[in-house]
DNA sequence: TGTTACCCATAGACATGGTCTATAGCTCCT
DNA sequence: AGGAGCTATAGACCATGTCTATGGGTAACA
């Protein structure tokens, strides 16, 4: 017989050696005693050697069986260790999960998720990324995020798209501008407001853009500002007129200390979606997340 | 599907991830890719978990994957090693020897094999433990030494014992008593010289001590000593006739310092044998010296 | 000195499951 | 568009790992 075992027989041998009882052996390997006495002399014929001394009370390592058993225990004890670690990768008691959005949807969106799943497995880590949507769809394709958040539409053949959550854009003001708390706007009119826009190539910018060229507009915005939080916060101070999420200054709103500024057209509701890895299988944290999310 | 898998998986998930081929893990384990695919599969689906990125150019591991590869690696590295191992310690590249003895033994009869076999096999550690006859047994029984050689008969159910060589014990004297060189002394006659004799109970010294009462006599040394050496350097100096093994001082008789007294009746020859447990297999390194000294 | 009770070894029957061939689908490259 | 990789799937087959039944041996104990 040749070298190049079947490895299988190495764990007979190992729980042989280490009860030291062949009988012993089979009961902890749901075997019968005579299955793991044909394991063990397999082993032996294919090394050519004898591994156990076989007595009345049981068996014992010779010399070369003890051997053996000081590489096979450690080798054991590692696939043990890896059995194990599957296991909790599979139910979330470890492993990571690597998100990739925007501060603002992190921040107004996930974050409530996030705190859930944490709660829920903390021994996953967290990575947050954030970025553009092109930027985010780059992390994807890199490997570099297990999921992306982000504002639909997508269309990427290489993406997997799942649509969780609509949201509203609108327009905000604060005090300075309270005379038009009850009013509807026509778009002309709210144009004479200084209007405070993104100033990044973001979704949200690209849609009320093309709102207002379809109306014959163009919007142009007062001030341009780099953050959700400070858009929010110009139009506290009364500095224009902000075009932000709804959900996104729920607060504000409920406080008073912003107010929603009516237009006499509809704003479409924009989709916050899913994105992962069309064709590419999902790690245990992340289709756990995207489960709890939907 | 429950944790507990087929080992022999390890293998071939190894193998699929260090090649990041199916098809090339297949050519490595001599099996076809269908074979390797399914393995994989099942691996997959024991711990609820997708271990590889399959795609046009083979797999890449995937988060889950790559934690269960840090273990495996090792553990198959560790089973490589201990196939390395277990196939030198066959052929005796490693691995170690025990022998008991007696001093005497060892140093005119077991030197020269032992001297054979390092030089055959280098990497054989060697370990000799001197003691008499039953301290020999004793270690066999207690699994210190691998095989004893002593002076026959033994007669013990446990131990098999395999004769390999007869020795001659004789009576030697030096220059002092050259006028004996060629007589054929009768027994009363030589005790009227100082006999010189082995101290301990040794095998030589019972058999002669029976040999001279079957005739009727009493050999009574005039001299003990504790070691062959002694028993030689005593008789070149003139102190005595000493019992010897004849081939023990076959460079003396040669060279004319000691010379043989001899007697008128036959002294039986001794025989060496090579004890070993019986019931009890051997080592690969202690049955190689065997076949070599026989 | 039987008797019991535990070991391990062996033989032979059986069925599981690992391996194969054949085939299809996919992606990348020319 | 065609070819050459890759992996997945389906289904057949038979090797081999597992079982039951049995035997022999040793140790403990009455």
């Amino acid at each position: 017989m040749s070298m190049g075992n079947n490895y299988e027989l190495y764990k007979v041998f190992y729980w042989a050696a280490k009860t030291g009882s062949l009988s012993q052996a089979a009961k902890a390997l749901y075997l019968t005693q005579p299955s793991v006495s044909h394991a063990i002399k397999q082993l032996e014929e294919s090394f050519g050697v004898t591994l156990f001394y076989r007595n009345a009370k049981g068996v014992e390592l010779t010399q070369e069986g003890a051997v053996l058993y000081s590489y096979i225990e450690q080798s054991q004890i590692l696939i043990a260790r890896a059995e194990e670690k599957m296991a909790a990768l599979k139910n979330l008691e470890s492993g990571e999960l690597r998100i990739g959005g925007s501060d603002s949807l992190f921040k107004h969106y996930v974050l409530p998720y996030l705190e859930q799943f944490h709660e829920q497995h903390p021994g996953v880590k967290l990575h947050l990324n954030h970025g553009t949507t092109p930027e985010i769809i780059s992390f994807l394709k890199e490997g570099r995020i297990d999921l992306g958040v982000v504002r639909m539409p997508i269309v990427d053949p290489q993406l997997q798209v799942t649509e969780s959550f609509q949201l509203q854009d609108c327009f905000v003001a604060g005090a300075r501008y309270a005379h038009l708390k009850d009013a509807v706007l026509p778009l002309d009119k709210l144009l004479q407001y200084p209007i405070i826009l993104f100033s990044r190539n973001s979704r949200a910018r690209m849609t009320i853009t093309e709102l207002f060229q379809s109306y014959g507009y163009s919007i142009k915005p007062e001030i341009e500002v780099g953050s959700v939080d400070l858009l929010i916060e110009f139009a506290k101070r009364g500095l224009g007129i902000s075009y932000v999420t709804r959900e996104f200054v729920s607060k504000e709103l409920e406080e008073g200390s912003l107010f929603e500024v009516r237009i006499d057209v509809p704003l479409p509701p924009s989709h916050v979606g899913i994105l992962t890895m069309s064709n590419m299988p999902l790690s245990s944290a992340a289709s756990g997340f995207i489960e709890l999310i939907r």
